[in-house]
RNA sequence: GCCGAUGUAGCUCAGGGGUAGAGCGCUUCCUUGGUAAGGAAGAGGUCACGAGUUCAAUUCUCGUCAUCGGCUCCA
């Protein structure tokens, strides 16, 4: 007797041993038809795989991440199956599963190429090979046969893959004519599979080093209903216009210029405009936690550099230094702040009764970053970081970390950012080379963060390898329009930079100490700030930040004078408003893409030139009647101080 | 940097070996007097840049630059 123990507590008994197909059929029909992995004590299974002792279960459907992964991974198969029937003497790479679809990475006979014009004809291949309900066969195999199997077929990533594991551990899974590596799970059979979408072709490095060779990554994404299929295409239709490119060219916030270089934003007045509100912002809010502003040069000695460490690190991947008249001077355009505001901290002494320091500047910098990896707004070449650096004593450092932690969540709740993920980054401990310190140091950097984070009630997800080289840090990630994330919110607990510049200050023991120094930047860039505030509102700011608040619309030249004198009058600090002359004819200035996203119109004629009156209408909302100036200066003060309010 | 794709009017894009097209926008005129409008006319382009093939190149080939999708990278 085998007691099936499913997630609601329920037991099933079965004389024999059952699959997780079984189960379901036995629990509804439709149940059946839509189940697609089974987790069975706590180890995703394939659904065909034979349970034969007592377990508990939980069957996965669509719905379910586990039922996707399954779904996709028999995609990749598939897509593999029919790219080896197409390109006959294709060798495979990996193709796995991922967050939405799947890849896989495929080494092409020679002379032989995939672009997207080629996809069509591979996902034509995919359907008709699904249509033939293939069922997915799992055989484990022992290692010398797995190993003499794709010797035999020539396929060399796969032994070098098999070569890796242990023996006993490896299974196979075939389809129709096709068989791969893998460890599963899958469906039951291809026929599960309905629409397919090949996304995109792109290369990709094997094992995900440069020094390998290239394969040719295929993405794609199946659904089992083609229902399904269309609203994720309708989805990613709507997430491209929120793209922060197409949107920050609509209206007017920022361009590239070829001349200037690639890489490097020009903001235009109103994306300055924005940028500016938002500085004004956190400026307050910085001064509300004992933040001083500094200001240092855009470039620095190259011995500063050499004394920080990042020379040695990046110096021959940076912009080249910049030489001058005098022989052997060299300055650098400078790739971050610290080592500047460590020399300010340097340049007086410093009594533990001072700490915390902290010196904040909205400081630009610039970064050879690779050509390939430039990206709108997210990815730049010369960008502002709103930085700060707070030198504090070891005593000091966790609750100054979570102050940080602090003003990173008003800045969230200000924007209305809720989905974010915090990663606490370590460094590799294999891989100790790669760091610049000492262990000690190291270890107590990452502890303080850990513990921080968790004070703060944090949840957060760690991923080691992933510190910076000087040390490890708190990152705060968030995605984009279509799924990319994106670094914003950084803070790096540092010990190095202040024994490297020698930092001290005096304690209450009249000896010397060394402080420790926390990086931080709440928005990140502005720049990348700017492009995933933009992705996320789709370029309809909130009231306190649009770059355009309020429009004054005279209807007729007539009254172009009256329409100057209300935008004069209105007179709110943090409100912008233009006035939209008119020539001679009514409706002509105004462009539609502009009206869309600006909060306010107030039309004037001569009744509100009579009465000192606006006739309002609010953006989505429609008309809110008559009022007076001053009325409507109150009105709109109101609707600033909620949002604002809201934050604290 | 690597793989693949793209580059035509201010924007979105069509076209294609015989010196260019649409919609929106822009300018002017007309209509409309509470309207986020309507009509007509017009102005805008060395078809990214450079070389080659050709009687002829924006179109074909190669190179350069930039952009897009990934990979790698990300102080």
């Amino acid at each position: 007797m085998i007691n099936i123990t499913l997630p609601d507590g329920g037991i099933k008994q079965y004389e024999k041993p059952v699959t997780g197909l079984d189960i379901a059929k036995d629990i509804s029909p439709r149940l059946a038809k839509e189940v697609l992995a089974v987790t069975v004590n706590g180890e995703l299974w394939d659904l065909q795989r034979t349970i034969s002792s007592d377990a508990e279960i939980k069957l996965h459907k669509w719905d379910d991440d586990e039922g996707k992964h399954a779904f996709w991974h028999s995609s990749a198969h598939l897509m593999a199956e029919a790219i080896e029937a197409l390109y006959p003497g294709t060798k495979f790479g990996i193709g796995p599963a991922i967050e939405s679809g799947f890849y896989y990475d495929v080494d092409l006979p020679e002379g032989k190429v995939i672009t997207e014009g080629d996809l069509p004809g591979i996902e034509k291949k995919m359907l008709e090979l699904a249509r033939q309900k293939n069922d997915i066969e799992r055989k484990e195999i022992s290692k010398t046969d797995a190993l003499k199997m794709f010797d035999e077929k020539g396929d060399g990533y796969k032994t070098e893959l098999i070569s890796e594991l242990e023996d006993g551990t490896i299974t196979l899974y075939s389809q129709g004519n096709f068989t791969d590596l893998c460890r599963g799970p899958h469906l039951p059979n291809t026929g599960l599979i309905k629409a397919i979408k090949l996304t995109a072709v792109a290369g990709a490095y094997w094992r995900g080093d440069e020094k390998n060779k290239m394969l040719t990554r295929v993405y794609g994404i199946t659904f089992p209903k083609a229902k399904l299929l269309d609203e994720y295409l309708v989805l990613m239709e709507e997430a491209k216009k929120r793209d922060h490119r197409k949107i920050g060219k609509e209206m007017d916030l920022f361009t590239f210029s070829q001349e200037v270089g690639m890489g490097l934003p020009l903001w235009m007045p109103k994306g300055a405009q924005l940028r500016e509100q938002l500085e004004t912002f956190l400026k307050k809010v910085q001064k509300q936690f004992g933040y001083d502003q500094v200001l240092t040069p855009h470039i620095g000695d190259v011995n500063l550099y050499k004394t920080s460490g990042h020379y040695e690190k990046y110096g021959k991947d940076s912009f080249q230094p910049i030489n001058t008249p005098q022989e052997g001077e060299e300055y650098l355009l400078k790739p971050m702040n610290c080592p500047h505001h460590c020399e300010i901290f340097k340049a007086r002494p410093h009594s533990y009764k001072d700490l915390p320091i902290r010196y904040a500047e909205f400081g630009t910098v610039y970064r050879y970053e690779q050509s390939g990896e430039l990206h709108g707004l997210t990815r730049v070449r010369g960008f502002t970081q709103d930085d700060a650096h707070i030198f504090c004593t070891p005593d000091q450092l966790k609750d100054e970390f979570k102050k940080v932690i602090d003003i990173i969540f008003i800045i969230f709740k200000a924007l209305d950012f809720k989905d974010y993920t915090a990663q606490i980054s370590l460094r590799d401990p294999n891989n100790k080379e790669k760091y610049i310190g000492s262990d000690e140091n190291w270890e107590k950097a990452e502890q303080a963060i850990v513990e921080a984070a968790a004070e703060k009630e944090l949840r957060t997800v760690t991923e080691t390898g992933e510190a910076a080289f000087y040390g490890p840090k708190l990152d705060f990630m968030i995605k984009d329009a279509v799924g990319r994330s994106w670094q914003l919110g950084t803070i790096q607990v540092d010990y190095n930079l202040p024994e490297r510049f020698e930092l001290e200050y005096t304690g209450a023991d009249n000896q010397k100490h060394r402080p420790i120094m926390i990086h931080r930047a709440p928005f990140g860039s502005m720049e990348r700030f700017v492009a995933v505030l933009i992705e996320h509102t789709a370029g309809k700011f909130p009231l306190w930040l649009t770059p355009e608040q309020v429009v004054v619309l005279p209807i007729s030249e007539k009254f172009n004078d009256y329409a100057r004198k209300v935008s004069n009058n209105l007179n709110i600090s943090d409100i912008r408003t233009v006035v939209d002359d008119r020539n001679e004819k009514i409706g002509r200035k105004i462009r539609d893409n502009e009206l869309k996203r600006i909060p306010y119109l107030l039309i004037v004629g001569e009744q509100e030139a009579e009465n000192e009156s606006v006739s309002v209408r609010r953006q989505g909302e429609g008309d809110k009647g008559t009022m007076t100036i001053n009325d409507f200066a109150n009105f709109v003060k109101n609707e600033v101080h909620e949002q604002l309010q809201s934050i604290y």
